[in-house]
DNA sequence: CGGTCTTTGTAAGCTATACTAACAATCTGA
DNA sequence: TCAGATTGTTAGTATAGCTTACAAAGACCG
């Protein structure tokens, strides 16, 4: 294995700025980095599966809502659905799921998982397990409650 | 102006999945939504002024550390040099930094702003705080400081 | 009923981000 | 001195996110 080129972790204190202070008291500064590390440390966990977060998500959420329209799972992804069309189209690529027509309404595509989606679904939740094993393991339970909490304000 | 698409806003409860439980009690997908949230008004507010978040983050730590190398933006901004060349291509092309030849270490390009750079970084500092305006207005002092501190502990 | 507006999926094209691999120039340390 | 590390760079890949445009189907209203 080539070796990985390390990102580095420090942030020293540095002189403020005279209008807005420092960038790190902004919020938005820090959602960034933190969701960077998730991603990165995302990555790591899934480059034997190939599947991306989205991807996941993606699988997860028709998993638990059968016959899901392309539309509904762009609310619930909250990405508009040309992105939302490009993602289902890598995992139907991939044989994980498939495009069938709603009879209740001929506009829409059902999306359900195939047998091999199931499986790929099974084994990207072991892996989330321990990615989220990885990013709760530096809060209490009181605390991963709380950040769940704030974050949802920003995204609901 | 085109009427621009809405991305629904509702993620109903939903029964749960054996192993691990619902996708909302992942931490993980939380950061993604809030991250798509936060990036998505940020594009919205920056439209007139052609740049990114992490141009802007880029353009504020050259500002706060002069002569850095790309090295330096890199580990700051945690980012592999790939990236950050990238970005400060753009910046370059753009006309708000320019590279020169660090003269204690010849490998090294310290960056600094141009006059248009610093004169772009005040406009988008305004930008931000309006941005920054929207994204806390939803949480307290004390929570913004809470956030901040739990977002921390995941990136550093 | 018919016409108009909306919703849904799709395709094409553009940009930014993030990564790897490889290379040259330079520095560092044994 | 010379082997190894650091730094910037280029090239190539994949993903994500967006816009615009279009067709098919549904919903609504007079």
């Amino acid at each position: 294995m080539p070796k990985k080129e390390a990102i580095a972790i420090t942030t020293p204190h540095v002189a403020g700025d005279e209008d807005i202070g420092e960038i790190r008291n902004i919020v938005g500064f820090h959602i960034r980095l933190a969701h960077g590390a998730v991603y990165r440390h995302f990555t790591e966990t899934f480059a034997d599966l190939d599947l991306t977060q989205k991807q996941v998500s993606a699988l997860w959420l028709v998993a638990d809502h059968p016959e899901i329209a392309q539309t509904g799972l762009s609310q619930r992804m909250r990405m508009d659905r040309a992105t939302t069309m490009a993602i289902v189209n890598r995992l139907e690529a991939k044989g994980y799921l498939v495009r069938r027509k709603s009879r209740s309404d001929r506009r829409k595509q059902a999306l359900s998982l195939t047998e091999g989606g199931r499986r790929a679904l099974s084994t990207a939740k072991r892996a989330i397990q321990q990615h989220e094993q990885w990013l709760k393991s530096r809060f209490s339970e009181r605390e991963v409650t709380q950040l769940i909490e704030l974050l949802s304000r920003i995204h609901e």
